[in-house]
DNA sequence: GCCGTTTTCGGCCCGACTGTTTTCAGTCG
């Protein structure tokens, strides 16, 4: 059965496709399909089969029949009839930067040039020399590209693995280049699992100033481009980042606007050309009077909406939803007054100890559940040596509790320990089976260690831990849920077990990210057991 | 190809930047 994915991927290409055999619109309306394929909850052929694929916005009765025909038979001959009409190397152009459309197309046609191979070979011959549009320059930019192609596409990377680096370029701006506000907005801000490329927005009294300390970072290989309020940069690990200087009064609109998502902001602009307004990254306007553009908050007031998180602007109902009123708080750093999940390090001692203790106690936590035996993060048996494990034990002072957490293999037939305070379930390190009881034990507090790699497994589990009360872990990384797989446990009762990272050091990714993703799942406090959502309950 | 308090046709975001131009086309986000 193919997967979203798949069925995205095929769309993308028919758009590309398309665009060089020069059609207008219809590109855009595939990679419009596309996009919502990737951000559905929920599997295409699940969706195929109660016949509600018109549901999905973008899709009209062609890209219908089309996803129909996918489902069924893993091809589209509307594709298929494409990839032979146009040869494949001349979608492969069409893939290096700054190559367009328009220009894929005039080398297929006008020149016969049918693949990057077939480039540079007539560049080489110069047989671009003196053809109108081709200067120096753009000949040097192909000669670029082609020799780029060769080397790592610029993927999309896990968010965990961007953090660092956008701290680091956020803490230059502010402390060298002495710009006043700082703020990554795209899909960064909005806490998507991967991110493209950096978008970086400053206001700053010394624009000059904060182009010339961001293009001298140790980490710029290129400057790719830099006019008067924007410059794009590529960082040494093939990063691509934007950099835009802002006025303080549309920063907020511009922070609206190059937050996105794009989907998100088509419906924000239809909403306000309906409303005889015009809306774009300086302001709100109407006629040629800007009516809001310092904050987001007044950005959406001025259209009659409601503030929404960033995590939310993927053009689902957010909109609708805040057009009726105040969206429901979603869960806030301040919110998480428990941790559940904290392995110490066992060499690290007494210092060890103190230190997360007092992490905890100056984020205010209530409760600090350590696991202090059992299986260590990765997968070991695990026991907390004795004189950490006493120190552990007269942590516990003022309104701060530590409680002894053991963590459990499903699989092992484990028995939970006396002593301890609550215990913590994983899947088997063999064969995940969530009906494999631990003996003598109540529910789990939660389940953690569940990944979002294996859709079956990570099913089973939310299944179980909603038979059983138990909470499950979100977060980054393969031994989490994700933010699409929590919102379903979330839709189901499942309460969301989030990480907090106390005590871990500034850079570190973790409690962060695990906090976007439960926000991006749409977790309000009540539906995070460590926010004081509802305790485990027996089935 | 999709979509609709501008619904069955006629729109479809729009501004910044680059390069090659002498006023603009192409690309990108």
């Amino acid at each position: 059965m193919p997967s979203n994915a798949e069925a995205a991927e095929a769309f993308r290409a028919i758009a590309d496709l398309l665009d060089v055999l020069g059609e207008r619109f219809k590109p855009e309306a595939y990679r419009r399909a596309a996009r919502s394929l990737d951000a559905l909850t929920e599997e295409l052929a699940a969706i195929g089969a109660r016949h509600e694929l018109r549901s999905i916005p973008g899709v009209g009765e062609a890209i219908e029949e089309k996803l129909e025909e996918f489902l069924a038979t893993g091809q589209i001959a509307y594709l298929e009839r494409l990839r032979r009409e146009v040869p494949p190397g001349v979608a492969e152009i069409l893939r290096l930067p700054g190559l367009g459309p328009k220009t894929a197309r005039r080398f297929w046609t006008d020149l016969g040039i049918e693949g990057p191979a077939e480039l540079a070979s007539a560049l080489d011959a110069g047989r671009l020399d003196g053809v109108k549009g081709f200067g120096p320059k753009k000949i040097a930019q192909i000669r670029a590209a082609l020799a780029a192609a060769g080397g790592p596409p610029s993927a999309r990377r896990p968010i965990e693995a961007a953090y660092p680096v956008a701290l680091r370029l956020v803490r230059a701006l502010r402390e060298e280049a002495r710009a006043d506000r700082v703020e990554i907005a795209g899909s960064f801000r909005r806490g998507r699992e991967t991110v493209g490329d950096l978008d970086l927005l400053v206001t700053s009294r010394e624009p000059a100033r904060a182009f010339e300390v961001f293009s001298a970072l140790p980490e710029v290989r290129e400057i790719r481009m830099r006019g008067p309020t924007k410059e794009t940069v590529i960082l040494a690990d093939g990063t691509q980042v934007d950099l835009r200087v802002v006025d303080p009064s549309s920063f907020g609109a511009a922070l609206q606007y190059f937050t996105g998502s794009k989907e998100h902001n088509v419906i924000v602009r239809t909403l306000a050309r309906e409303a005889g307004l015009r809306v774009n990254e300086y302001g709100v306007f109407r006629g040629e009077t800007r009516i809001a553009g310092a904050t987001e908050e007044e950005v959406y007031a001025a259209l009659g909406l409601a503030w929404i998180p960033p995590e939310l602007r993927e053009g689902r109902d957010e909109i609708d939803r805040a057009k009726a009123g105040p969206l429901p708080p979603l869960v806030g750093a301040d919110d998480l007054t428990e941790e559940l999940h904290l392995h110490l390090d066992p060499d690290g001692g007494a210092a060890e100890v103190d230190r997360r203790i007092d992490a905890a106690r100056r984020r205010g936590l209530r409760r600090l559940g350590v696991v202090t035996e059992g299986i260590d993060d990765a997968g070991r048996p695990f026991r907390l040596p004795e004189p950490m494990g006493r120190r552990l034990a007269r942590g516990s002072s003022g309104p701060l509790r530590i409680r002894r957490l053991v963590e459990l293999d499903a699989g092992a037939g484990a028995v939970v320990p006396p002593g301890t305070d609550g215990f913590l379930l994983r899947p088997s390190l063999r064969a995940p089976r969530p009906t494999d009881p631990v003996r003598g034990a109540p529910p789990p507090e939660a389940i953690v260690h569940v990944g979002s790699g294996d859709a079956a497994a990570a099913r089973a589990w939310i299944d179980y831990a909603a038979a059983v009360g138990a909470a499950v872990e979100v977060g980054p990384g393969p031994d989490r849920i994700d933010p699409t797989w929590a919102r379903s446990a979330r839709l189901r009762g499942v309460p969301l077990l989030v990480p907090t990272g106390v005590g871990d050091g500034p850079d570190d990714p973790l409690g962060p990210i695990a906090l976007a993703f439960a926000r991006r799942a749409g977790a309000t406090p009540g539906d995070v057991r460590n926010a004081g959502g509802r305790p485990p309950t027996a089935p």
